[in-house]
RNA sequence: GCCUCUGUAGCUCAGUUGGUAGAGCAGGGGACUGAAAAUCCCCGUGUCGUUGGUUCGAUUCCGACCGGAGGCA
């Protein structure tokens, strides 16, 4: 983005939120993220990086918010937690609800208090959704109501995607016209975004594609020319989490209900390719490989989706299909940072 | 040595009564604003083992050869 379009983008949200009656400092703090695909080595250099710079790191990570969840979700180790400070890790029991909006406020009130200290905060994760809201902020959202979506399920089940895709094409076309109708939760969403405020979720994401940047990030992206490569690291990383004891922690997770209680924990990679294992529903070896194939998706998801943000500084961890040495792509980054 | 079966996409296999072929898996691309490690969409040209023959035309029929599997000696 040019600094015009940020001056533009910027007035026009100051009109909004002027409106809205929200402050907002005009001076940007200046932060670093550190985000990619998984298994990528974000951790490593966040961690180098906090160290070289006087940093702390605020996790950026939907699934190592949760407790107990350790092995599958990589959380760092007691000697990175020992090197670096880290942040929003742990936040929340297995078995609770969370989303963006919580994370929002949580990362906000961490990276306050990480520059009040007079730190850099270092945001380090692969939740790409959670990183834009957090760069955006929420500073007016339509909340959610899980009896309405309940509701709507209800409804997409006896009446069919169709149906429901229909209903929103009547209130808000724009939205379904961007919806695929077999994406039912999306089409929900949208749908008790509009029953709950009455406004459409294209004019809420009209509102707040707007808004600024609230600070003066570096977003340092960690890309791959070569995909085996990558895909290598992920097998290796699954393999160790396996030796790690991914299995009994599978196992004391299911004997503790988490999978019951929570669809999110029962949806995150790691566990729930074992939990058919630990039914005698296959092999051991048939659920590493399915949770190998599970990951490098991931993966692939995770590399389209910043790929396609516009505010990324790309920053290559192989060349020519090797991989770079750590110390060069950690002194390449600080340069990235610091402007050399 | 003989007999039978088999050779088609990276893998497992369909199929073409002769008009150059399609599924699943793998793989690739994309979307994404309160479940996001989630949710969803799009993408199939490959010497049809090789080589002769029959034919207007062969991946399809016939022969030989080369792989693979099984059986009999």
């Amino acid at each position: 983005m040019s600094s015009l379009d940020c001056a533009v983008a910027h007035l026009g949200a100051t009109a909004f939120l002027n409106q809205k009656g929200v402050k907002r400092g005009v001076k940007k703090e200046k932060i670093l993220a550190v985000v990619g695909p998984t298994a990528g080595g974000k951790s490593a250099l966040a961690e180098a990086l906090a160290e070289r710079l006087d940093g702390e790191i605020v996790s950026c990570d939907s699934m190592q918010i949760y407790r107990g969840m350790d092995i599958g979700t990589a959380k760092p180790d007691a000697a990175s937690l020992s090197r670096v400070r880290y942040h929003l890790i742990d936040v929340v029991n297995a078995d609770a609800d969370f989303s963006v909006a919580e994370y929002v406020a949580l990362a906000e009130r961490a990276v306050k208090d990480i520059l009040s200290r007079g730190k850099l905060p270092i945001l380090c994760g692969g939740t790409g959704l959670y990183l834009d809201a957090f760069l955006r902020g929420m500073p007016e959202s339509p909340g959610k109501d899980d009896t309405i979506r309940e509701a709507l399920l209800q409804e997409a089940s006896e009446k069919g995607n169709a149906y429901l895709h229909g209903e929103l094409a009547k209130v808000d076309p724009d939205s379904a016209n961007a919806t695929h109708p077999s994406n039912v939760r999306r089409v929900i969403r949208a749908l008790e975004i509009y029953r709950l405020t009455g406004v459409t979720k294209t004019e809420w994401d009209r509102r707040s594609r707007e808004l600024p940047m609230c600070y003066d990030a570096t977003v340092l992206y960690l890309t791959f020319e070569d995909r085996e490569l990558l895909y290598r690291r992920i097998e290796e990383r699954v393999d160790q989490m396996i030796e790690n004891g991914l299995l009994e922690e599978t196992a004391r997770l299911l004997s503790e209900g988490v999978f019951e209680a929570s669809r999110t924990a029962a949806a995150a990679i790691g566990y729930k390719e074992l939990l058919p294992y630990l039914a005698g529903e296959c092999t051991l070896s048939e659920a590493i490989l399915a949770l190998k194939l599970a990951t490098r998706r991931y993966a692939k998801r995770q590399i389209t989706w910043f790929c396609a943000k516009p505010y990324v500084t790309p920053l290559a961890m192989d060349d020519g299909g090797k991989t770079r040495k750590f110390e060069e792509i950690v002194n390449n980054a600080v340069e990235l940072v610091t402007g050399k």
